[in-house]
DNA sequence: TGCGTGACTAGCC
DNA sequence: AGGCTAGCCACGC
């Protein structure tokens, strides 16, 4: 049960992220109660990457590095829907990065 | 059953 | 400053 409920509750959390903001893996396994397993946070995106309602591209690393963008359809799909939402993205990385980190 | 792997992080050298 | 190591834990072979 643990298992499939720490998976609820990271795409939960993702849900909740505003349009137009980011947060990381480690704020997200925080806030789930499990600090030490943002790599589950990943995985957990990963599994529901078929899920279309879950805004993936909205999680990256604590450095604001597009690092999941490979598990994205093209090249740079996750940029563009970052971008899409007006977040500057280069080299794979977030600018502004402090100012669109959202808090769970 | 056991080992390698990974959408991560924090800490040490 | 930048690279390496160690924890972390679910999953596949």
């Amino acid at each position: 049960m643990s298992t499939n409920d720490f998976y609820a509750k990271v795409y939960q959390v993702v849900l909740q992220i505003p349009y137009g903001k980011i947060t990381t893996y480690g704020a997200i396994a925080k806030k789930i109660g499990a600090p030490k397993s943002a790599r589950m946070v990943g995985y957990a995106l990963n599994a529901s990457h078929i899920n279309q309602d879950i805004p993936a591209h909205r999680v990256v690393n604590r450095k604001g590095l597009l690092t999941g963008k490979h598990h994205f359809q093209g090249t740079n799909l996750m940029q563009q829907l970052l971008e899409n939402e007006g977040i500057i993205v280069k080299e794979n990385t977030v600018q502004n990065f402090k100012e669109h980190f959202w808090e769970p």
